[in-house]
RNA sequence: GGGUUGGUAGCUCAAUGGUAGAGCAGCGCCCUUUUAAGGCGUUGGUUGUGGGUUCGAGUCCCACCCAACCCA
């Protein structure tokens, strides 16, 4: 392997450490606080330990200043070369930006008001072999960011405060739900079944048992099974698995949260999830009026929160857009999508034309929250019909900045209906199918609202972020195939 | 899968078809309170990969790889 002459002057300068046998990996190093704590109680004439990245240098020649940076901030340590012990100057020597390094001493305030520590000892925590990004431009290529996700870290503290959210929004959900009486549950991600949705699985085997499994695509036909159970209020957060395009909007592992509430229906559903999403909102942004900016700080979109969030039928929204629609026959709205630009596939029944319709004319442009209701039953195998027209179901479809953000239901529960309506989604595939389920439904499932809501795109609007990679850790690229 | 744009030093970016460059980082020297410290000097390149055109290719042509955006 070639060497870059940056990573042989950082090797040259591990295997000095060695030489000298001084430990370039460091270990236990007891700390009085984080940066932010030590910033906060700041007084001069106090002994403190700190442990972090040195992530600036200023060479005074025998005065050195270094910035000293962990997740909460960043301090400066001043290292006096005259007083400190000789061998702790000629180790200082062996020292890079990026190396993790242990100060303690005592603090002080520079003539330029900056609080420092005066470093009576350090230690050599970790050697950084290659040399940290550009100190003020950061990473900006986002191939490094997604495939490098620790560098964009680094760099970026706008990346830093994305997943921050996230795992405060994640916290935020289990406490919600704990307070109102829900269960956590895990449910099996290999299935040899792939039911709760229409989307393609990834499938996978199991060697010793010679099966083919699938990686879910929907928690929901296990949820139901502990209804059955007797599990009156359940939630489950965790990934779910989709064999489809990648895009600004989908990752093929992405995070869902679903939960069941015995005895409830979608309406009730709509209010719990309406109160989350605002309780979260409030948490993270401090109000309801969500603000998307671009790069230059100019807000992009605004997004309004406030209660109640408005409720409206399918079938009144598209008349909204096209008041004589749902008159036309099919032919004549195979025509009218053409006049107005949304393309269909000559396959598509009737339901699924005008479900383009709804994507392209209604979904796409609604900004603030929109519940969605009655929709057409083809659309909702797994939901109660609605008692007095059953070609409709009793569920809501919550659309917000412009996607699909959440579907509640009024469950179907009737083990004969649910049998039909999978029976007529499968077609022939009839190995869709999950008999299991439905023979747990035989057994009695009491009435119930669900819902599912897409934690990606959650935090995508909370955190602002235009794309699903922004707010997932690592997101899925081609590899890169390297020599 | 289709279209558009992009890929140059560790990072951020330049370079009419005519010697591949700058800032930062690195290395050497000076400097005992600096804040993107400063000053002087200096190293660093298979220009995504593979072909082609040309006296000459980072630049033009073809294919491929990867990414972003749009479309399906």
């Amino acid at each position: 392997m070639e060497e870059n002459e940056l990573l042989a002057v950082r090797r040259q300068k591990l295997e000095q450490l060695i030489e000298k046998n001084w430990s370039p990996f460091g270990g236990r190093y007891d700390v009085s606080g984080t940066i932010e704590e030590i910033r906060q109680g700041f007084v001069e004439g106090r002994k403190v330990a700190l442990a972090g990245r040195i992530t600036a240098h200023r060479n005074m020649g025998k005065s050195q200043f270094l910035d000293l940076s962990d997740l909460t901030g960043r301090l400066q340590v001043y290292l006096n070369l005259k007083e400190l012990p000789r061998e702790q100057a000629e180790l200082f020597g062996l020292v890079d930006i990026g190396d993790f390094l242990g100060v303690t001493g005592e603090t002080f305030v520079t003539k330029t008001g900056e609080p420092t520590v005066r470093a009576e000892s350090f230690r050599l925590l970790s050697k950084t072999l290659r040399p940290l990004p550009d100190k003020w431009h950061g990473v900006t290529d986002v191939e490094i960011r997604y495939r490098q996700r620790y560098l964009d870290l680094i760099a970026n503290p706008e990346s830093r405060r994305t997943f921050l959210i996230r795992s405060q929004v994640l916290r935020e959900i289990r406490q919600y739900f704990y307070d109102r009486g829900f269960i956590e549950v895990e449910t099996p991600m290999m299935q040899t079944v792939a039911g709760g949705a229409a989307a393609q699985p990834f499938q996978t085997h199991h060697n010793a048992l010679g099966v083919d499994l699938f990686l879910r695509i929907a928690p929901e036909l296990y949820l139901k099974r502990l209804l059955v159970g007797g599990f009156p209020k359940v939630f489950e957060l965790n990934r779910n698995f989709r064999n489809e395009g990648i895009s600004r909007r989908h990752n093929p592992e992405f995070t869902m949260l679903e939960a069941y509430w015995a005895y409830a229906d979608f309406e009730l559903i709509a209010e719990l999830v309406e109160d989350l999403i605002c309780h979260l909102a409030e948490l993270i942004t401090g109000g309801l009026t969500i603000e998307h900016k671009d790069s230059e700080g100019n807000i992009r979109r605004t997004i309004q929160l406030q209660r109640p969030w408005r409720r409206a039928r399918y079938h009144d929204l598209i008349r909204e857009i096209e008041p004589t629609w749902f008159d036309l026959s099919v032919d004549q709205k195979r025509l009218r999508c053409q006049e107005l630009g949304v393309e269909i596939l000559p396959a598509m029944a009737e339901f699924e034309i005008t479900q383009q319709v709804f994507e392209k004319l209604v979904e796409e442009k609604t900004i603030d929250p929109l519940f969605v209701t009655h929709l057409p039953a083809e659309l909702v195998p797994l939901a109660k019909q609605n008692p007095g027209d059953t070609n409709l179901v009793d569920v809501y479809e919550l659309i917000i900045n412009g996607v699909e953000f959440s579907p509640g239901y009024s469950e179907l529960n009737d083990p004969i209906t649910q049998r039909q309506r999978l029976v007529e989604q499968a077609g022939e595939e009839t190995q869709k199918i999950d008999e299991d389920f439905l023979l747990a439904l035989e057994y009695g499932m009491p009435p119930a609202g669900g819902f599912g809501l897409g934690i990606d795109r959650l935090i995508m609007l909370l955190a602002g972020a235009e794309s699903i990679r922004d707010v997932i850790l690592f997101p899925h690229l081609k590899p890169k195939t390297r020599e």
